[in-house]
RNA sequence: GGCCCCUUCGUCUAAUCGGUGAGGACACCAGCCUUUCAAGCUGGCAGCAGGGGUUCGAAUCCCCUAGGGGUCACCA
């Protein structure tokens, strides 16, 4: 019986992601919802979301949707929580109210949990004189002596309340962590912990032990700014006769400047990339490596490979600095290499977000996905390729005051533009290879360096001194648009 | 301040049980390519926080110091 149990049960694995929905999902969040999804997909278990809204001031209807968004956007799917159902719900906090005043209520009858009428007022006070006193500000424990007379009295006087844990005085915890060993805590440091709020609200540390048990997780794999909350919560596991998780604190994403990361740091939710036109594949690949490594020297990583080689203990203990250039090079690096069409299809939304860009293109003949696969290759973001694009849509662009100056100014750039506008007139078929030969041979006839025809006509065409191969702009835009904008340019700055 | 975690190039990281010229990537610089700008290719710069041990031998093990981070909320 019992060898059964050891070697047949292979317990299923299943994890939870457990936002709260008071701010936009950031980088920090992502990550660890991503290290709980890769590790459950290579393990084939199941992920849960589940939402922690015990917070109801700061709570709103607008984050949850927007973490719920930012997931899908990122496809991080999950196997239970919110639209997806599931045994072990409801899956929202708010919603399981019941299931915490009943366990809180138990813990008050054997007597591991107590009430406490102490004021806020009271306790800043406190913490005040221990802050004085050098001593660490810890509750005192005063409500744990009150007599039950004493305590139906305070009630009856109509003050709020809440519930606090009785924390054992002596001994210590360890906590077995996969990514740092075992962390031990002395109980001497613990004070008695507010498990149910006045409003009648459990805490995070007691609704999240509660829920993590409930639903059957057995790995709680979350940032490491909870390590130091993990004993009081074993402990109230333990009061509550709940098994213990498997625990896996994942370090710190931090601020360039070494600091929590927070919204001053310029962007770090989720939405703020996409709006940028960071591709999802480019910030999962950029995250993935922050903070865990495959262990060779590959630095694109599918998704699909990152979930069969995906383990806890390669991640690593110490806290990342994210720094956005390489996730910006990692996007490149997939906008330029990915299908050009998949690539188009993401870009387009950016498109018709400049509405000026969105109502040319609508009357022009071109196809966007053959101005992508011009500019793509010297962009960033989805949002770059858009204002790369410009002068493929737009007649009246500006030219740069530079170029103007560099390119324009020459005695004979005027002839020599004439002399160019002549020649491609004539150029058929108007195609970048027999462009190309045509300007060549222009540049022969007049004895001049090509640079001399292709530079100045550049900021012709386009208004600008760089950009995609020139004759395939050229080529793209079709003969009478080039012709025009050679006649703009004369008007413009070769009248006499 | 107490407690806890962490410390390899500027940044992200690699280095099976201690033996490596400490490897890769981004960034930066240079060269090549080239009609511009990118991209690409080649090369370069740059690191074991400091100090003690243990050992024939330490980035790796131990101790101390320093620094960074977290936590000590009726936030999660």
């Amino acid at each position: 019986m019992e060898q059964k149990m050891r070697c047949c049960r292979m317990e299923e694995v299943r994890v939870r992601f457990a936002p709260s929905p008071t701010g936009e999902l950031h980088v920090g969040g992502v990550r660890t919802a991503l290290f709980n999804w890769l590790f459950v997909r290579n393990r084939g278990g199941e992920m849960i979301l589940r939402i922690d809204d015990t917070d109801k001031q700061r709570s709103s209807p607008e984050y949850l949707d927007s973490i719920i968004s930012s997931m899908q956007w990122l496809g991080l799917d999950w196997d239970e929580g919110p639209g997806a159902g599931g045994k072990y719900g409801p899956y929202f906090q708010s919603e399981r109210l019941e299931i915490y005043q009943g366990e809180a209520q138990r813990l008050l009858e054997k007597g591991q949990a107590y009430y406490c009428f102490c004021t806020a007022e009271e306790l800043q006070a406190e913490k005040e004189k221990q802050r004085q006193m050098k001593q660490p500000p810890r509750y005192s424990g005063r409500c744990r002596e009150l007599t039950p007379a004493e305590r139906e009295q305070k009630k009856a006087a109509g003050g709020s309340y809440v519930v606090r844990l009785l924390m054992p005085k002596e001994g210590e915890t360890v906590v077995r962590d996969i990514i740092r060993g075992e962390v031990t805590f002395d109980h001497a440091n613990l004070d008695d912990f507010i498990i149910v709020r006045s409003d009648g609200l459990p805490t995070y540390n007691f609704a999240s032990v509660v829920d993590d048990y409930k639903m059957k997780i057995t790995h709680v794999i979350r940032a490491e700014e909870h390590l130091s909350n993990t004993p009081r919560q074993q402990i109230l596991a333990q009061l509550l006769g709940y098994s213990i998780p498997q625990y896996a604190h994942v370090p710190m994403i931090l601020a360039p400047d070494h600091s929590k990361l927070s919204k001053r740091h310029g962007a770090t939710a989720v939405q703020e990339y996409k709006e940028m036109g960071i591709l999802p594949e480019a910030l999962i690949n950029y995250l993935t490596l922050l903070g865990w490594s495959p262990g060779d020297d590959q630095e694109i990583l599918t998704r699909e490979e990152t979930v069969r080689s995906f383990s806890l203990e390669r991640v690593s203990k110490n806290p990342a600095i994210y720094d956005l250039t390489k996730l910006i090079w990692l996007n490149g690096h997939y906008l330029r290499t990915m299908e050009l069409q998949t690539v188009t299809e993401r870009a387009l939304p950016f498109f018709q977000k400049n509405e000026e860009i969105w109502a040319a293109y609508q009357k022009s003949l071109l196809k966007i996905e053959d101005v992508v696969a011009l500019v793509r290759d010297r962009v960033k973001t989805l949002q770059e390729i858009v204002e790369a694009s410009v002068y493929f849509f737009l007649e009246d662009f500006p030219y740069d005051e530079k170029g103007v100056k560099k390119h324009f100014s020459r005695e004979n750039t005027g002839a020599i533009l004439n002399e160019t506008a002549k020649t491609l007139e004539k150029v058929e078929p108007f195609k970048t290879e027999k462009l190309k030969e045509e300007l060549q041979s222009l540049g022969r006839k007049l004895e001049v360096s090509l640079g001399k025809i292709n530079l100045p006509t550049r900021l012709v065409v386009t208004g600008r001194t760089m950009g995609p191969d020139l004759f395939d702009i050229i080529s793209l835009l079709g003969k009478e648009k080039v012709l025009a904008r050679f006649q703009r340019a004369r008007e413009l700055f070769f009248q006499e």
